[in-house]
RNA sequence: CGGGGUAUAGCGCAGCCUGGUAGCGCAUCUGCUUUGGGAGCAGAGGGUCGUAGGUUCGAAUCCUGCUACCCCGACCA
């Protein structure tokens, strides 16, 4: 087609190269806006949003609003373009969807009415009703549904990244939970389960390849999907301590799942009686806690009942755990015999239900449904509260001193439970949510009528799966994961810059000018996205600076070296530098 | 939305208890010196003390309302 039309030009049209974030390369420390604090901002509790501010990646406008800086704003960029390089490589397709959607569509989802507090909400100067979308579920439906008519055009997969508003009720850790935040976000139309399946694999490996190269520690998990249904669901946590969810993993094979989903395998078999039924006084004992201590037994042979709220026929529930075992409030609400979402008894309804308070209820006697965990079933001669203050029974065992239980699985598994899969034990650790994918089915496509029509020439319904990435969140998972006492410790991929130039004391020294901008000409013509700190400071300022900031490579270039041809080097993971040749040095970063 | 806390210069804080007209460190600006781990000296600029009202001769300070922000519990990328 070139060839057909380059006769119409006079001069031959100039010739278009990639563009990508990354072609913008290297800066002058000069012309560039770099603020650092010594000081911590004293509303900041996680390191990476202290460490945000102090080196001048974000600043605050309101209550989970953040500018990015320039600073900031590189690695943003940085890791918006791995993710579109590794989407686009899956086949996915990039839009821009309004931020600002019509009340209409999200009528027409149902999610006008379901959406709570959490939908910002507005009003044209017509007075029509808008959102600003949290996600783009019913936007993308209504384009799918127009745009695509028959099978041949399945499956498709468009993407954004966006910025994505969230009236979190409260927002917290900077950018890590903001309101505001950068989203990539994807949808995939199928037909048919199979190819969903097909597309949501795609989308795995993708977002194993994305955090891949960001340099970052994470896991795959199994997730709980919600509301939405059996379906597939993936978490994608970075592994910090400080992360808001506990993930679990298997010792031994490829097990790991969100705490929310993870199942216990109960396991052993419950003792012969022993003993006979007893009520002891215990007095001011309202926790397993101050329960074990005072009977001096062990936490895991006492029995906690919680009651919650039930179902229209029984209103009241009680679940009964081992004192030592938390309960799993997303399992629990998942009974069909329990209400969605968890309710717990309020002090009137548990008086009424078990003559008794909070601290002294017990399944012995109780008029109220009894479905126990599986390993509160396996307890024999255990101790329960006796639904009257201040007293408690021994002894007790289920068969004989009260029904058999309803037996589930209630519990939140602990370090060194069996893994439900493969072999090994299981490991909790503290994770990052920074991506989830999973199955949509028809809920959307369905409600909102994306039909296609397949072979046969009939309208079928498109299957979708929903597929996201915290952008903005990666940016602060990331300092939490790689950080030390000094600031930031970027992964190459996604820091700001690459390397450093610190010359020690340029002002004074041309010779140190000549070789720093010549070390800077060399990077920049390698390919090297790199800093020149050309600004008039000392060097303790200097590096005081880079290492907050966390860039990964440092070279300082001072008239000592120089004499002998050598330049400092240090990684900033590293405790210490080492002097190199000066012919050595692109063999450190490329 | 419940519970707790804070609001004084760009940032971090003192002053408040016991009212008398605002101070320290960092940062900023000027000059000189300094230059391998956040330099020193000298000087300068910058605050209607969150906001509205009340008490008082007089309020940053005492009282009341409001607002904003932060922290702890139910949501989510």
């Amino acid at each position: 087609m070139s060839g057909a039309h380059r006769g119409r030009h006079a001069v031959p049209p100039a010739r278009y190269t990639a563009c990508q974030t990354n072609e913008i390369k290297g800066m002058r420390a000069s012309q560039f806006h770099i603020s650092t604090t010594k000081e911590t901002p004293n509303d900041a509790e996680i390191a990476s949003h202290q460490l945000m501010l102090r080196a001048g990646f974000i600043r605050r406008l309101g209550s989970g609003l953040y500018s990015w800086m320039p600073m900031g704003l590189r690695v943003v960029r940085k890791i918006e373009a791995i993710v579109r390089e590794e989407m686009n490589r899956a086949g996915a397709l990039e839009v821009l969807m309004p931020s600002v959607q019509p009340a209409e569509l999200w009528e027409e989802s149902g999610r006008w009415e379901k959406f709570g507090p959490e939908l910002l909400r507005l009003h044209d100067r017509h007075d029509r009703e808008y959102c600003v979308g949290p996600t783009h579920e019913e936007v993308i439906t209504d384009i799918a549904r127009r745009e695509i008519k028959s099978y041949r055009q399945l499956p498709i997969n468009f993407y954004q990244i966006q910025t994505k508003f969230r009236d979190e009720v409260r927002p917290r850790f900077g950018v890590m939970r903001a309101r505001e935040f950068i989203m990539k976000d994807g949808y995939s139309f199928n037909l048919g389960e199979a190819s969903l399946q097909e597309s949501f694999d795609s989308m795995h490996v993708a977002y194993c390849n994305m955090f891949d190269r960001m340099g970052l520690e994470y896991r795959a998990v199994e997730a709980d999907s919600g509301s939405i249904g059996g379906a597939m669901s993936r978490e994608f946590h970075v592994l910090a301590d400080s992360g808001e969810d506990a993930v679990v993993y298997s010792t031994e094979g490829d097990y790991a799942a969100n705490m929310e989903k993870a199942a216990v395998v109960s396991q052993g078999s419950r003792g012969e009686a022993s003993e006979s039924m007893a009520s002891v006084d215990t007095p001011g004992v309202h926790t397993i806690a101050e329960l074990a201590a005072q009977l001096q037994v062990d936490e895991s042979r006492c029995l906690k009942t919680l009651l919650v709220q039930g179902t229209e026929e029984t209103p009241v529930v009680a679940l009964v755990l081992r004192g030592d075992h938390q309960l799993n409030e997303i399992k629990a609400e998942h009974l069909p015999e329990v209400a969605s979402p968890l309710v717990m008894a309020d002090a009137e309804t548990i008086k009424a239900a078990a003559n008794c308070d909070a601290g002294s209820i017990g399944p012995v006697g109780l008029n109220v449904p009894v479905i126990a965990d599986a390993d509160a079933a396996l307890l024999s001669d255990f101790i329960c509260g006796a639904n009257e203050n201040g007293k408690h029974l021994t002894g007790v065992n289920w068969g004989r001193d009260l029904p058999e239980p309803e037996v589930r699985d209630l519990r939140n598994v602990v370090e060194g439970d069996p893994s439900p899969v493969g072999g090994g034990t299981l490991k909790i650790v503290r994770g990052i949510e920074v991506g989830h994918i999973f199955q949509l089915g028809d809920t959307y496509s369905q409600s909102m009528g994306a039909t296609v029509l397949d072979e046969n020439g009939k309208p079928q319904t498109m299957m979708m799966g929903c597929y996201g990435v915290g952008i903005t969140r990666i940016a602060a998972a990331a300092i939490e994961q790689n950080h030390d006492e000094r600031g930031i410790v970027w992964p190459m991929a996604i820091a700001p810059f690459e390397a450093v130039i610190c010359p020690i004391n340029m002002v004074k020294s041309d010779a140190v000018r000549e070789a720093a901008e010549a070390l800077y000409a060399e990077l920049l013509a390698a390919g090297v996205d790199v800093l020149f700190d050309d600004r008039p400071l000392r060097p303790g300022a200097m590096f005081t600076d880079m290492e907050l900031v966390g860039i990964p490579h440092r070279f300082v270039v001072s008239d000592k070296l120089l004499a002998n041809d050598e330049i400092e080097y240090r990684d900033r993971r590293q405790p210490e530098s080492e002097v190199i040749a000066r012919a050595d040095v692109l063999s450190r970063i490329v």
